[in-house]
RNA sequence: CGGGACGUGGCUCAGCCCGGUAGAGCACUCCCUUGGGGUGGGAGGGGUCGCGAGUUCGAAUCUCGCCGUCCCGACCA
């Protein structure tokens, strides 16, 4: 490589941009085992700012965490027909224990419906019983042919929120306020606009009555699907006798939802918000906010600079303008032997939003010198009143960076596509989101598939549909069914 | 599982055609230098050349087999 201190640039080669980027940034190294890998510190600690973040929302909407174990019997999986047939082949499967051959085959969850909606039956007798509303933090593995780093890999972390409702209304409401809890964590944390949707019968959660979706659009204009809620009406509690006595004293079965969200996401971030200078973290999500990096020539220079740098943290740190339990995240690198500069594109690429400069020059100016990591604009900021300063800057770097996705995104979505050649011609060369009819048949999504890659991400919910309905459908030109946003995804 | 490429210090690779006892850059350790965008120099540590067999006086290099990785196709958060 000419300068292999640089990465591969995305519009060179958008994949091998990803892979650098994820390992160079120390996100996640790959482990032994072909398709699981290893999240590093950088990468858990953007995960922990997203468990964090949701689990406070989930908490807020009345859910509790429980812990489901990671062996399932074997028969489990087979009760939900839909549900085997879409997870069987993704199965790892554990034979022996304790040195013998199992008499029943133990499966390692590829998700939990089968033994948690096994145990809600125990635990419901009652409409008052109900709702019953549980998160769960997990692992799950999924055994798949081609894996990437966070966007697909054998095993992965998530949370899956599974709940049991007296009627279909109750479970499809919740199964819509979990995709807003979704879509406003995408939107307020990650600074990643979503459309959210309905999905297409192919497409959707095996055993599901409906799945909806959170779909956002990567730097290259694929489509990555960031966020699931089903809607399981009642296939999961008739297969596992999930009933409860109404009020009037009948006896029904019970209507579940489940909704998800991965390590995935991380992936996510990287590709929304990524540069040809590595990681660029939105602020809310950023385990360091703030690299304040004090320079310094001469031994006293060192001493003097430190300090001021460690003076400046402490009063970061302590400044509560954010409230009490959101201080702000401030790291000094004060590391000898080692260039401002190099610093610089150290901390760079690993996308603190922020970095503060402490110079000598800058002490004289009673200054320090900042630089924002989204735009790489850099301005002075005066030491009087700095951490209100600095938080405000954070605030404008979170919301730009959505901004600047949401424009991102907007750039790269038709709404006027002349023909299916011109559609093809489209994702054949830059691609993007483009909206249009749909017949309904799933041959035509099939069609469309073969011959160009693309599929449908989701049927839009009212806000993102065009304000002209489309009236032909994209492969046959019949009468269109509904709008349906169309792009070739991960 | 089909098509293609590749396995050589931690990383990226050269050496292989034409066999002769292993190299570069980066990274790492130490010293000096430098210090507001990847300083420069010097010294040093580190390799069963993927594994196994074969040919040969001698194999990283030639032959065969195996294993693994990556890319492209069939499945997917």
């Amino acid at each position: 490589m000419a300068d292999d201190k640089k990465l591969t640039t995305r519009a060179g080669d958008f994949s091998a941009w990803y892979n650098e980027l994820v390992l160079r940034a120390e996100l996640a190294d790959y482990s032994p085992v072909k398709g699981s890998m290893v999240i590093r510190p950088n990468g858990y600690g953007i995960w922990e700012r997203m468990q964090r973040a949701l689990d406070d929302m989930f908490k807020a909407t009345g859910h509790r965490n429980a812990y489901f174990p990671l062996l399932i019997p074997e028969s489990f999986l087979k009760k939900e027909a839909q549900h085997v047939e879409g997870f069987a082949p993704e199965c790892a499967v554990v034979t022996h224990g304790g040195g013998k051959k199992l008499e029943e085959p133990l499966v390692i969850r590829p998700t939990s419906e089968t033994i948690i909606y096994h145990m809600f039956a125990k635990w419901v007798q009652s409409y008052r019983d109900l709702p019953l509303l549980i998160n769960q933090w997990a692992n799950v593995v999924r055994w798949e042919m081609r894996t990437r780093l966070f966007l697909r890999t054998l095993e992965f972390l998530w949370q899956e929120g599974h709940t049991a409702h007296a009627t279909h209304d109750e479970a499809e409401e919740e199964t819509r306020r979990m995709l807003g809890v979704y879509r406003t964590f995408m939107e307020e944390f990650m600074a990643m606009p979503v459309i959210t949707g309905q999905k297409s019968e192919s497409e959707k959660f095996a055993g599901a009555l409906r799945t909806y979706s959170c779909e956002a659009m990567m730097q290259d204009n694929k489509a990555l699907q960031a966020g699931t809620s089903h809607n399981l009406g009642q296939n999961f509690s008739k297969a596992f006798e999930l009933k409860f006595q109404t009020e009037a004293g009948d006896i029904e079965f019970a209507w579940n939802t489940s909704w998800g969200v991965s390590t995935r996401m991380i992936g996510g971030l990287v590709m929304t918000h990524g540069d040809d200078n590595g990681l660029v973290t939105p602020p809310r999500l950023a385990p360091i906010e703030v690299v304040i990096i004090p320079i310094w020539k001469t031994d006293d220079e060192k001493a003097k600079l430190t300090e001021a740098a460690n003076a400046h943290r402490d009063e970061l740190t302590s400044w509560m303008g954010r409230g009490a339990h959101d201080r702000l995240r401030v790291h000094v690198d004060a590391r000898d032997g080692m260039r401002a500069g190099a610093k610089y594109y150290e901390w760079e690429l690993q996308g603190v939003p922020l970095r503060l400069e402490l110079g000598p020059k800058d002490l004289e100016k009673q200054s320090v010198f900042s630089a924002r990591r989204d735009t790489r604009a850099k301005a002075p900021i005066a030491m009087a009143g700095v951490a209100e300063s600095v938080a405000k800057v954070l605030e404008t770097i979170q919301s730009d960076m959505f901004a600047a996705a949401k424009a991102r995104r907007e750039a790269h979505s038709v709404r006027d596509i002349a023909s299916y050649d011109a559609f093809k011609q489209l994702m054949d060369g830059d691609g993007g989101f483009v909206y249009a009819g749909w017949c309904g048949d799933g041959a035509c999504e099939t069609k469309v598939k073969e011959e160009t890659k693309a599929t449908i991400r989701c049927i839009p919910d009212e806000e993102f549909r065009s304000a002209q309905a489309p009236t032909a459908c994209l492969a046959c030109g019949g009468p269109a069914k509904h709008e349906a946003v169309w792009a070739k995804a991960y």
